[in-house]
DNA sequence: TCTGGGGTCCTAGGACCC
DNA sequence: TCTGGGGTCCTAGGACCC
């Protein structure tokens, strides 16, 4: 039995989230100041805008437009293919500027964090608030970078106020003023509800966060499930969701999807693109030391539905061989030759670290071979970069690939996130 | 937002077992 | 071969995030 003393109704939790303004975009000024005041956007080795400067914005450019439609339209827009080791460098940074005033901090994303503020403040005999506007000052005179910071008694409420007033913003929540923002706030604006359920809500006339934080708990209970129980206990300022400051160090799935246009119902195109996932979740799975013990294919229609394949396998692998030759026994379980397809995707699933890679269908010796082969290749590919070595399967892929180097070169950098 | 790629977590319901 | 009731385990897919 909890023995807590009397007295000890809990003073309200100071969280704190930062998020990054642009930060893609923050960081290509920052490093070179030239852009500051210019329309900038990045994701020129994609296609399509990756992150975009507010001068960008403020033309109508949005996130996930085409390049081809900026180039186009847009003769004055700088565009930038994305410089994922500097935004990696200063995101480090930028964490660790925090670290500085708390030893509890969450790495979300790459551009943003949670940490828990409360007991610093007895210590530093700063208020939250105070210690938030060091972390912007430092930030932004270190860094050359705008952040918006949020600090509230819950990790939902501390997102709620960092996307309070963006850019540059800073806004405290305090218990007492809760309802004061959830009113203003629609509940699709909320960290954790998405369009379903925010439709759902809609039906139920819940318009605002304000108005689910005011439903009673029962309500919540029978109408939904687990997670948004969680959030409406986080809204009404009730701690919930704890802040995690373990650093990521593995994965529990691996997945390599991707999209093409026109859509097509070509199985040999469909095949070799599959193969090149398999090679490149492989890749990614061997260096992270990972074995899968599950994979799942598929295919998206033309009208976003999905055609799943999941497969267990006798031994958990990370070598594309077998996975390639099941691919190829089983496809036509989920290929109709009269459906087009616009994606192909893999996930490596249930995946075990440091385990043996047992190259299963084969056997074990065989197995093995492969596994000294791929050791080659890997060390081959980190020389001379990636892609050098593929599956034959993987050719036809390949060969249709336009920007691929860059593309790759990318991906690598993305194994570190 | 006529929809890119890489993730995580949760749960309904089927499989299986007394 | 009529077919109860209750439990656990597991998977596929849904929903959401950046």
């Amino acid at each position: 039995m909890s023995k807590l003393p009397h007295n000890s109704i809990k003073k309200p939790k100071a969280i704190l989230h930062m998020d990054g303004d642009a930060f893609f975009v923050g960081v290509e000024v920052a490093k070179n100041p030239k852009l500051r005041g210019l329309p900038v956007v990045t994701g020129e080795e994609r296609g399509i805008v990756s992150a975009l400067s507010y001068e960008a914005k403020a033309l109508g450019i949005t996130r996930g437009m085409p390049i081809f439609q900026i180039k186009r339209n847009f003769s004055n827009v700088i565009i930038l293919p994305g410089d994922y080791k500097s935004y990696i460098r200063y995101s480090t940074k930028m964490f660790d500027i925090v670290r500085r005033y708390a030893d509890d901090v969450e790495e979300y994303s790459i551009d943003e964090c949670f940490a828990d503020l409360t007991g610093v403040t007895l210590h530093l005999k700063m208020t939250a608030f105070q210690i938030a506007k060091r972390i912007k000052e430092e930030v932004s005179k270190e860094l050359d970078l705008s952040v918006s910071i949020g600090v509230a008694p819950t990790k939902v409420l501390a997102k709620v106020a960092s996307k309070w007033q963006k850019p540059n913003g800073l806004t405290l929540i305090k218990k007492d003023d809760i309802g004061i923002f959830l009113k203003e706030t629609a509940i699709g604006k909320i960290w954790g509800i998405g369009p379903k359920i925010s439709a759902f809500l809609h039906t139920k006339c819940v318009e605002t966060a304000y108005d689910f934080a005011n439903k009673d708990r029962e309500w919540v209970r029978e109408n939904l499930s687990r997670p948004y129980e969680i959030i409406f206990e986080e809204l009404n300022g009730v701690y919930t969701i704890p802040i995690d400051p373990k650093p990521k160090t593995s994965y529990s799935s691996i997945q390599k999807t991707r999209s093409f246009s026109p859509a097509t119902n070509n199985k040999a195109f469909l095949l070799s693109e599959i193969s090149k996932h398999i090679e490149e979740a492989c890749f990614k799975a061997r260096y992270f030391n990972l074995t899968a013990k599950k994979i799942t294919f598929f295919i998206k229609t033309k009208n976003f539905r999905y055609k799943t394949l999941s497969l267990d396998l006798l031994h958990s692998t990370n070598t594309p061989e077998a996975l390639q030759s099941l691919l190829e026994e089983r496809f036509y379980e989920i290929y109709e030759k009269k459906e087009l397809y616009r994606t192909t995707g893999v996930v490596l699933r249930d995946l075990r670290s440091n385990g043996f890679a047992q190259g299963n269908l084969f056997g074990v010796t065989k197995a093995d071979r492969f596994e000294a082969v791929h050791k080659k290749i890997d060390a081959l590919e980190e020389k001379l970069g990636k892609r050098v070595v593929h599956l034959a399967s993987t050719h036809e892929s390949l060969t249709r690939e336009k920007i691929g180097s860059d593309a790759e070169e990318i991906d690598r950098h993305l194994l570190f996130l």
